[in-house]
DNA sequence: GAGCGATGATGAATGATGTTTATTAGTGGC
DNA sequence: GCCACTAATAAACATCATTCATCATCGCTC
């Protein structure tokens, strides 16, 4: 028939390379447009395959998704692990990490959104393997602080979980606030701030905002006062009894 | 024809019952379903109207669903300013905050999902209603903190739009977690656990895991010494120079 | 209370997209 | 050079959100 006068075209690339292009080509589309806006036609065309192709290497669209995402946290999870063992002193391994983060949000911000917004909420994100991933990474957190809390460095009442939780949570909401272009995101000055404030904490006395360095400081100004005191007196005593 | 010999009912109820029919229906299947699962069939079905009805009054499904939380939110708001307002004391209006929110997550925990999954991730949602709201909502912690900062309750080095990430975040995290059905959920002691991880911080000195207090005991117990030194002292000096 | 226009409810048709499948191109063994 | 098998293709299919031509109902007029 006529149909038979059109010869087809047909792909024959080795099918590592046919993968890895569809998966780049789909990192790309879904970073652009977000998981529901992007087409599976935009991206056959894009890694230069046909619709069905995608489906001979993919189930479907969720897993191309989660294939990506998991690729992206995997290199970040490597990557950071071989920089984190030299980190030396609890603040500086938990600015570390937090660091690491935020630089590798502000690499791919859009890759975060989808980690975010379309792999965590689903139902079956508990038993996947992005789920253990992720736990993996923030779990170093929780190693820092425990071993913090065993050496008396942090208070031994904190949960440790619940310090993940907060450190977390405090860079996801900054990232929202990023990815709505609200102000700058500017990752040393965040993780100095979160650090901190993990690390010294936020109480102070009724009177006048001390901090922790100040306490420190007050105690040890009264001790050598004290010292400075006691010492003469009982000079002068040991003269007088003398 | 055939088709006439079958009448077609009519529904007539008032417009707003259609609409709040409607929405209770969309609410109850966005919260069961989610939204890419939710159908307009099945809410159509639901509020007992016919799918084209609802475009009578909502424009599309994203606007009936940002209706549904905008809803759920305005209640929530309302509700929890009527009761804020006599709470007296930093650590308690921290901890109030954190526990009404943790309560009324715990109410409706699919309408909270279907507020992080779906609607703070849209890039309309800057500009939204339900954007106000909810800084509305958040920004009583931070007016708490900058109030506290000020009497010198909270150190004055603490940036207060950090410590609502932090809080929230942590709220989020542990939502998280109670969505995936991953142990218990108890507002009250998450929210002792965040209020006094806030308020009372994490530093300790290297030797033994003090605290704040701890700092303060030993600091009151020093200068108590030295006033008990340095009274009898100029006591002495007085009668000497008499 | 019959006729008539306006309003708005109806649900079948439309269009956009993810997914499946019948068809056909290419490949390697004999 | 034929045959069987693998895998790519593109058209067909299925699933919804959304639209719209049709028609029921109501209020008004006479």
């Amino acid at each position: 028939m006529a149909r038979s006068a059109v010869k087809r075209q047909v792909n024959r690339l080795p099918p590592e390379r046919r993968i890895s292009d569809i998966m780049k080509a789909a990192r790309d589309v879904f970073t652009e447009k977000g998981y529901s806006e992007a087409l599976i036609t935009d991206i056959a065309v894009r890694a230069g395959v046909v619709e069905g192709s995608i489906y001979r290497f993919f189930a479907n669209k969720r897993e191309l998704l989660v294939k990506v995402v998991e690729l992206w946290f995997e290199e970040l999870l490597i990557q950071d692990a071989e920089q984190f063992a030299g980190i030396r002193g609890v603040w500086n391994q938990i600015r570390f990490i937090v660091h690491t983060h935020l630089l590798s949000i502000r690499r791919d911000p859009a890759l975060s959104r989808l980690m975010f917004q379309e792999i965590r909420p689903t139902p079956d994100y508990r038993g996947s393997r992005l789920f253990k991933l992720n736990q993996a990474y923030t779990h170093r957190l929780i190693d820092v602080v425990k071993a913090a809390i065993a050496n008396g460095e942090l208070r031994s009442d904190t949960s440790p979980s619940l310090v993940r939780d907060m450190v977390f949570g405090a860079i996801e909401h900054r990232t929202w606030a990023f990815l709505r272009n609200e102000g700058d995101f500017d990752p040393d000055q965040i993780a100095d701030q979160i650090t901190n404030m993990v690390y010294r904490g936020l109480a102070t006395d009724r009177k006048g905002a001390v901090t922790f360095d100040t306490l420190f400081t007050r105690l040890d100004a009264a001790t050598q006062r004290l010292e400075a005191i006691t010492e003469p007196q009982t000079k002068k005593r040991a003269r007088k009894t003398a």
